[in-house]
DNA sequence: GTCCATGTTCTTTA
DNA sequence: CTAAAGAACATGGA
């Protein structure tokens, strides 16, 4: 579940657990899923004091007191609290214990992630996380966003999948932008005007934020088969009247991804 | 058995 | 050379 509402949602909740613990005993079950692959993950965690949790793109950024690593959840990946005791669910590739203190149990950190393309990236102290990763939309200006699309000629789908050109959207955020913004998803990048920019850089903001304000209650307590209502507009709503007009959502293939849009309310201006 | 999936990276093509 | 398009990765659910 890993777009940037998802993963914010993650370090929020994680954050106050682990905030000033130190690492006990570290247990990696899979070593291939460890980057730099020959990084000495459990010795180089063990007896570290977790100094801060943040979020950079979709990275979930561990700060150690010497160094950093992150956790990438990919397709299918997880960070769950359990307790020692707990049997390991399939597909756990690294757990983290910490040490009980007087005011918490002791507990530990479990990385799952059945399709792995999820993993642990160490980052040495005096190298950056993000290296290589584009600004966080939340607080990128449209100008700045503007000058970023304008250096290509991609649809603006596969430009706003770029983590480099901007950092944290996926499939489903993308697609809920662009039908927000009212932009095809076809649109070469560097032709839509300052005016469709403005919109999408609104849209982009309107889109996490709201994801965020309920990725707490929707994701967690709902399921599907108490017939939630999906909060999507066009994400996986082929065939479903689009939600302004009610013309049918279509969906197509491109750059590989499923992209779902209404044709009507999003305009194909090529 | 088939197709599809919230992501990234490597390879191929233009 | 660069940019863009495609394939590949691994597993599980419909």
């Amino acid at each position: 579940m890993p777009e940037l509402p998802e993963v914010q949602t993650v370090v929020t909740s994680l954050r106050a657990k682990v905030l000033g613990r130190t690492i006990d005993a570290v247990d990696l079950r899979r070593s291939d899923i460890v980057t730099p692959a020959d990084c000495d993950l459990p010795s180089t965690l063990h007896r570290r004091t977790i100094v801060d949790l943040s979020r950079r793109g979709k990275r979930i950024i561990f700060h150690l007191d010497v160094g950093c690593f992150y956790v990438h959840l990919g397709m299918t990946g997880q960070l769950l609290i359990a307790s020692a005791t707990d049997a390991f669910a399939p597909h756990t590739h690294l757990q983290l214990r910490f040490a009980a203190r007087p005011d918490q149990h002791d507990f530990v950190l479990r990385f799952v992630d059945p399709r792995r393309f999820g993993g642990i990236w160490w980052t040495a102290p005096g190298d950056v996380p993000d290296a290589g990763m584009g600004p966080e939309p939340l607080t990128l200006r449209s100008a700045a966003l503007a000058r970023r699309l304008a250096a290509t000629t991609r649809a603006i789908k596969s430009a706003l999948l770029d983590q480099s050109l901007i950092a944290g959207l996926g499939n489903i955020y993308v697609d809920e932008s662009l039908f927000l913004a009212r932009i095809h998803p076809l649109t070469a990048a560097d032709r839509l005007s300052a005016t469709a920019v403005g919109r999408l850089s609104r849209a982009i903001k309107v889109t996490l934020r709201n994801a965020i304000a309920h990725r707490g209650s929707t994701l967690r307590d709902y399921r599907d088969a108490d017939g939630v209502q999906s909060r999507h507009r066009v994400y996986d709503r082929a065939g479903l009247p689009c939600r302004r007009c009610r013309t049918a959502i279509v969906r197509i293939v491109l750059g590989g991804r499923s992209t779902h849009f209404c044709p009507k309310c999003q305009r194909d201006a090529r």
